[in-house]
DNA sequence: CACCCTTTGAAGGCC
DNA sequence: GGCCTTCAAAGGGTG
């Protein structure tokens, strides 16, 4: 993919990585948000700025950045200092071990983070080897630490690594066991063995939140009967798959959190979508290879799945009911409603390009930045942002996503801004 | 206690 | 195909 070319430099240089964020929106909104202190303010405006700087400079750099980062986590890796730190350009670096095992989301851990006071905390910290759960595909290790090793052992099932689905959706412990391949699993799951009777990483009780945790808990603690009384009236939930933002999220939030020891998530998100623009475009895609994988993997255990099951399990959320009630007409979603067929001068870039704003339209603001007195940021007329779509053209299809998708899941945005918008960048 | 907030991406339904 | 909605994670905040 031309996203990921490595190969004229240039085009990851991003200079025509227009990647969409609501920044006026952010900084309003910080401010507006609990976390008025400035100090804290800055701290935020820091940590996107440190990624901001990183990509108005160069790779190197920002991996240099993430060694930094990384070395918030020192004390924590020590023991695993005499593992080669930087396999993967870095990107996995800190804390996305467990993939496909400790990374897993934890919907996917049925019986919860191999450390019980970890959950919070992505994979590093529980002492994991380093690379083993961030190298899911190329340097899958069969033999995770964290699987215990009294796991049964299924006489003649042997586990035989998958390049081409590697084991992403770590098997349950004490229910398929690491002797088994991940195909073994598929294949049971496919001949009878539903889902809802293994409760395989993916499947998560019906409710809350944490309920898997204490599902996972129960599960050792109450006895079997009361497990099945409680557990047979509820139909477990397979849980979609991550998608790449939410990889990254998952495995940065830690990260972020330790540095400006914030906690709540909205803040914390807003941070990390912030950071997430800054990725370069290799970076983003080893995510968006990671998420392709995971939904591949997915789809393969849970064929009949569909996103669509899970509707309804979360409540709406209130903007969705009021959309619902009162669809605003008056409240224009796009540039095009907003200012009009005769001012598309005010229109922001992709609109103009475009005569459409994905942001708009599906989130009610445009991302892509007008400047601040409403005219539209004159965006160059860059290649639309896809993905950056990590399958290969040799080796990976592209995502379906992609080729499903009529519109990029991104939208461009002129990187000038961003950098407009740094503060330490007057580049 | 339940929901909100906040982010991006994926998926699926509707037209 | 375009548009729209919902969910995925997370955990403090809010009513």
């Amino acid at each position: 993919m031309p996203q990921l070319n490595g190969g004229g430099g240039d085009d990851l240089g991003a200079n025509d990585e227009m990647i969409p964020f609501k920044d006026e929106e952010d900084h309003e909104k910080i401010r507006e948000s609990a976390f008025t202190e400035s100090d804290l303010a800055d701290l935020k405006s820091s940590l996107v700025n440190e990624s901001e700087i990183s990509q108005n400079s160069n790779s190197a750099v920002i991996r240099r950045g993430q060694q930094e980062d990384q070395r918030i986590y020192t004390d924590k890796r020590e023991h695993l200092d005499d593992v080669p730190k930087h396999q993967d350009g870095g990107m996995y670096k800190a804390s996305y071990s467990g993939y496909p095992f400790l990374m897993l989301p934890e919907p996917y851990l049925p019986n919860g983070p191999v450390s019980p006071s970890s959950n919070k905390v992505s994979v590093v910290q529980q002492g994991m080897h380093p690379l083993t759960p961030l190298l899911p595909y190329d340097h899958f290790n069969p033999s995770p630490p964290h699987i215990p090793t009294d796991v049964s052992q299924k006489p003649g099932v042997h586990r035989h690594q998958s390049q081409e689905i590697s084991g992403f959706y770590s098997l349950p412990q004490g229910q398929i066991t690491p002797s088994m391949n991940w195909f073994s699993h598929s294949l049971m799951l496919q001949s009878g063995m539903h889902p809802t009777g293994i409760p395989h990483p993916a499947i998560v009780p019906p409710s809350g939140k944490q309920e898997h945790d204490q599902f996972d808990r129960n599960i050792y603690t109450k006895s079997h009967a009361e497990m099945k009384r409680e557990k047979e009236p509820k139909k477990p939930v397979i849980k979609k798959p991550l998608n790449a933002f939410m990889l990254y999220m998952k495995e940065m939030r830690a990260k972020v959190i330790a540095e400006c020891t914030l906690k709540e998530s909205a803040a914390i998100n807003q941070i990390l979508g912030r950071r997430w623009h800054a990725l370069t475009r290799e970076e983003q895609a080893k995510y968006y290879e990671l998420a392709r994988k995971e939904r591949q993997l997915h789809m393969q255990l849970y064929p009949s799945w569909s996103a669509r099951d899970n509707y309804g399990k979360k409540k709406r959320r209130k903007r969705d009911k009021q959309q619902d009630s009162g669809t605003d007409p008056s409240s224009p979603k796009k540039c095009r409603a907003r200012f009009g067929l005769n001012q598309q001068t005010d229109w922001c870039g992709p609109c103009r390009r475009k005569k459409k704003c994905i942001r708009y339209l599906q989130r009610g603001r445009c991302a892509s930045p007008h400047s601040s007195d409403g005219s539209a940021i004159d965006s160059p007329p860059s290649p639309v942002n896809h993905p950056p779509n990590p399958a290969s053209p040799t080796s990976s299809p592209l995502p379906q996503s992609a080729k499903r998708s009529a519109h990029p899941p991104r939208l461009s945005l002129d990187f000038s801004r961003i950098k407009t918008e740094s503060h330490n960048n007057p580049d």
